[in-house]
RNA sequence: GCAGGGGUGGCAGAGCCUGGCCAAAUGCGACGGGCUUAGGACCCGUUUCCUUUGUGGAUGCGAGAGUUCAAAUCUCUCCCCCUGCACCA
């Protein structure tokens, strides 16, 4: 079929009619938003996994009479556009390739060295790919995050925030590129790798007969007491200087130069790392006289260059001591152990020879690695773990106490004591800015952030999450958990497009912060477009979003027509009552829990979000979409290939809501074979008979309100997969089961068809609103009322009586086919139906799950009454239940009595027949002449074989 | 490391909340057959093992233990995988 005419007829029609536009009127409300795209790249098939889920909801709600607004805007603020022109400046050639795949015209990219044209270029070509998808988009409402207008309303955002206390003013480290000398994330970086910013304690060890220090940076202080030396690189060259204004301390040369970026750093001299080698120095809280020695493994650029040395704990420390002795160096130093596991069940710490250095226990266990360096960092990592989880300290002061304890009580009593201080350290060292130069961190004074730690804050964000209809629910943990994660979060940037912070207008706000309440600037944006920025002071939105001060009054201080902020007030009111938002999963940890906070902070309680929707990505093949693999699929391209409800179906109903989902051209041909064949027999009604309904016609009609019911639940919970499964694949495999098992009656295939169109209409709306039309229909299925289901033609009983049928043929086939095997053919079959005993034996089995009370029944003369055996039959009976005792358990629930079935299978007998290719009679058990009579149960009639 | 989510048949993926018609839906793949000049599409069958004029049995849902008349489903321990971890959209 031609997807794409038929796309285009509709998106066409669509548009024309202007069903998208949600204006308000007397209808509920309810408003839908998605994180909008970032204008630095076209849309792939993954950008439809969540603005498809979207829109599956916004068309449902619509189907269900809601007066349904679903907006999009564009997001421009922050860095990646700069960074992003600069790139196409230099002539990027990776950037360039990329951009080629989406196809992108060279007289195109040539013009992106200019951000504002990007910008536009793509927030072009991203509106256009959202049509081409059928998004059931308001686009009046449309803007772009660096307008004017959007920024007088993010300046009122910061302003309330700040006047109720959650802004705050601090220190903060940052990672850091000294040559470009400007903050660096992951995008910065080569291979994108994410400066891993950590924090290390530098323990100052008094050097003897001199007023300086070694400042040993270790991840691990509460070992301190078990430091029997120090470890420099004899090779590197130290510097002694002052921290600021303490000390002075010796540290590697490379590391006062990144230090300078956390420090006021005053050089006093430098010394090269042999002459360390004859000073010696304090523990500073054992006291211990500790020599300095040459560390093969230190690394004059990690930390301070300075180690300090613990045997005991550390592998790598205790391998140095052992090399140093190994090539003559007369070494004498033994191991001080300051930590007992216990707790560990294993009972192999018990066993093993090395207990007063533990160390030496993990370097053995990874004996095996060939390489010794790795053989230490697995050693120490195992090491870490365990006395992590399991360490009880012996150390004086601090003995019995867990490791996690100790550490934080060590560090806090040599920092007091000035013993120490915190460091910051990449922990990925190396990161490699893009410019080559290696990333270092930074400690920026003087930031401001927003501070979500603030307890009160949280408490409210907690409560707006508690009133919140989470998608899927299960997924509410993760925001319990980031709710109480997040902490302070840097809130102004010295770089990138965007809005200028309030309160120090030399910097921009982040761009994350500035798009956590956007959602209530569409209710107003196509109102106030058009109207001069500059009029959009903070008393504008306060009134608007918070109803203070009277009409009039803002109205004649702001400049702006009264009917206009009157709409503007209106428009908010009822559109902000029920939203929706939706996005990816992994925005759970940031977007999503700031716009909780801030939501909860700055509206009033009624205008709360009422549900987040969260959603997984897209997996093209199996892997994961990416530039390196070149299996990214645009969206647009993809959609014309495939036909856009193809791709809709299969990325928005392909997997569950929390799982990725996965685009594949097998999947798409599935797809496409399912919509076609409901196409096809939606032009071929007109031809099918009408007349009276069978057994057939009300197994359709069961199947079809099952569906309806169980249907409408899914997609109310947004569960996608399993309503795709039940509406497209399993219809499809209903229908022709139906049309296979007799005359199809073209009034039931055609309440059939329509009500899975219907349903269909909100992932697939282009081939449902075609299939409508086929069916004669005039109006839109996209604004068609959602089928309700009639429950009274729901029957378990006819559908396990169909389900009899199909397994009477399958049974039977099976039969045959031994029979073949056996070498005979078979001339016609018999089906003989179980006695009604049979069926009360089966249905108290099913009912009591016991079978001695069964025996004990038919033990009885009143029993047998009561299970209708007849005289004589006794022994048989009892015989009979002893039989189906084992499988007591799988006794179904038998509603059909022996007439009904032998009805049934008599009137199906030609449907059977004709399946079998073989003459097929039925009787009843009691007057058949079969051997195999005995054998017939109810459901499940004896199949005798003539031969 | 911390937090969240997972581990089911050749593969993908339901089922798990609310234990029992679950040898486990559905799809894909594979194999055999039909149709066809042939291929595709379509249709039928098989796809853990054993048994077989059938509706029976064994094993089985990451590993182990437990609760129960009964466990893929509940509890505990362990192993493994995925995602996120902040100034970055």
């Amino acid at each position: 079929m031609d997807y794409n005419e038929i796309d285009r007829k509709w998106q066409k029609e669509w548009q024309d009619a202007g069903i998208f536009e949600g204006d308000v009127n007397n209808n509920e409300p309810y408003m839908v938003t998605v994180a909008f795209p970032y204008v630095n790249a076209p849309l792939h098939i993954g950008h439809i996994r969540t603005y498809g889920t979207a829109d599956v909801l916004a068309r449902y709600k619509r189907m269900n009479g809601y007066n349904v607004l679903f907006p999009m805007a564009f997001h421009a603020t922050g860095t990646p556009i700069l960074a992003f022109a600069k790139r196409i400046k230099n002539g990027d050639k990776d950037l360039v390739s990329e951009l080629k795949l989406f196809g992108i015209p060279d007289s195109e990219i040539e013009k992106m060295s200019d951000p504002e044209y990007i910008a536009s270029y793509f927030t072009r070509e991203i509106e256009a790919g959202m049509r081409r998808t059928g998004l059931s988009i308001d686009w009046r409402r449309k803007f772009v995050s660096t307008e004017p207008m959007f920024s007088k309303f993010v300046e009122w955002q910061f302003g309330l925030l700040n006047s109720k206390g959650y802004i705050v003013k601090g220190r903060h480290p940052v990672g850091w590129c000294p040559n470009e000398n400007q903050a660096v994330g992951m995008h910065d970086t080569k291979k994108d790798a994410e400066p891993e910013i950590e924090k290390e304690l530098a323990i100052a060890f008094r050097i003897d007969g001199e007023d300086a220090y070694f400042l040993c940076a270790t991840y691990r202080p509460e070992t301190v007491s078990g430091a029997t030396n120090i470890f420099v690189k004899a090779s590197a060259v130290y510097s002694k200087c002052t921290l600021n204004g303490k000390g002075p301390f010796y540290i590697s040369k490379v590391s006062s130069a990144s230090l300078k970026y956390q420090f006021a750093v005053e050089q006093l001299s430098e010394i090269s790392g042999s002459e360390l080698l004859s000073k010696s120095c304090q523990n500073p809280v054992t006291g211990l006289k500790l020599p300095v020695l040459d560390g093969f493994f230190v690394d004059d650029s990690l930390g301070t260059g300075i180690v300090m040395s613990v045997p005991a704990h550390a592998p790598f420390d205790y391998a140095a001591i052992e090399k140093l002795k190994a090539s003559g160096t007369h070494v004498e130093i033994t191991p001080i152990r300051v930590m007992e596991i216990k707790g560990k069940e294993d009972g192999k710490e018990q066993a093993e020879p090395y207990v007063d250095v533990p160390s030496m226990k993990y370097m053995e266990m990874f004996k095996s690695k060939t390489d010794e360096y790795a053989m230490l960092e697995a050693a120490t990592k195992q090491q870490y773990r365990d006395e992590f989880h399991y360490g009880h300290m012996i150390a004086e002061g601090y003995a019995g106490m867990g490791e996690a304890e100790a550490k934080e009580r060590i560090s806090h009593d040599l920092t007091s004591s000035g013993k120490a201080m915190d460091i910051y350290v990449i922990a990925n060292h190396p990161v490699v800015c893009r410019c080559g130069h290696s990333v270092v961190v930074k400690v920026v004074e003087d930031q401001w952030f927003l501070n979500y730690g603030n307890k009160e804050w949280k408490a409210l964000a907690k409560s707006a999450l508690d009133g919140m209809s989470i998608l899927p629910e299960k997924s509410r943990k993760a925001f319990e958990s980031a709710i109480d994660w997040i902490d302070l979060r840097a809130v102004a940037r010295a770089q990138g497009l965007g809005t200028r912070f309030p309160l120090d207008n030399s910097k921009i706000i982040e761009s994350l912060s500035d798009s956590t309440m956007y959602m209530c600037f569409y209710t107003i944006s196509n109102l106030l477009r058009g109207i001069d920025p500059q009029l959009l002071k903070p008393e504008v939105f306060d009134y608007i979003l918070l109803g203070k001060g009277s009409l009039d009054a803002v109205s004649k201080s702001s400049g702006i027509d009264g009917q206009v902020l009157k709409r503007c007030r209106e428009s908010f009111e009822y559109w902000y009552k029920v939203t929706s938002r939706h996005s990816a999963t992994e925005l759970i940890f940031n977007h999503l829990t700031m716009y909780i906070f801030n939501h909860s902070a700055l509206l009033e309680k009624s205008y709360w979000p009422k549900q987040i929707v969260v959603n997984g990505t897209v997996l093209s093949d199996g892997e994961k979409m990416s530039k390196s693999l070149g299996n990214i699929v645009p969206l647009v391209a993809g959609a014309e290939k495939y036909g856009t409800d193809v791709v809709r179906a299969l990325v928005i109903a392909g997997a569950d809501l929390f799982s990725d989902s996965e685009f594949s051209e097998v999947a798409a041909k599935g797809i496409d074979e399912r919509l076609s064949y409901l196409m096809d027999i939606a032009g071929r009604i007109d031809q099918m008979e009408t007349g009276q309904l069978g057994h057939n016609d009300y197994w359709l009609y069961s199947r079809l309100n099952r569906k309806i019911n169980t249907a409408t639940s899914q997609i109310e919970k947004l569960e996608l997969r399993g309503f795709g499964t039940s509406v497209l694949y399993d219809s499809v495999l209903e229908l022709r089961r139906y049309i296979s098992r007799g005359e199809p009656n073209a009034i039931v295939v055609k309440d059939f068809v329509a009500a899975v169109t219907l349903m269909l209409c909100p992932i697939a709306p282009h081939i449902s609103e075609e299939i409508w039309h086929i069916m004669g229909n005039r109006d839109f299925a996209s604004t068609e009322k959602w089928p309700s289901p009639d429950l009274s033609l729901i029957s378990d009983k006819v559908e396990d009586e169909e389900k009899e049928i199909d397994e009477v043929i399958s049974d039977a086939k099976r039969v045959m086919s031994l029979l073949d095997r056996a070498g005979k053919a078979p001339k016609s079959i018999r089906l003989v139906v179980a006695e009604d005993w049979k069926r009360s034996i089966y249905r108290m089995a099913h009912k009591s799950r016991n079978m001695k009370q069964v025996m004990d029944l038919i033990g009885t003369s009143e029993g047998q009454a009561d299970l209708g055996i007849p005289g004589g039959k006794e022994g048989e009976a009892a015989a009979y239940a002893s039989s189906i005792a084992k499988r007591i358990n799988s006794i179904p629930d038998v509603q059909s009595s022996q007439e009904e079935e032998h009805t049934l299978l008599n009137d199906a007998a030609s449907f059977i027949s004709k399946s079998l290719g073989c003459k097929v009679t039925v009787e009843l058990a009691q007057k058949s002449s079969s051997k195999r009579a005995g054998n017939a149960h109810p459901l499940k009639p004896s199949i005798d074989v003539e031969t």
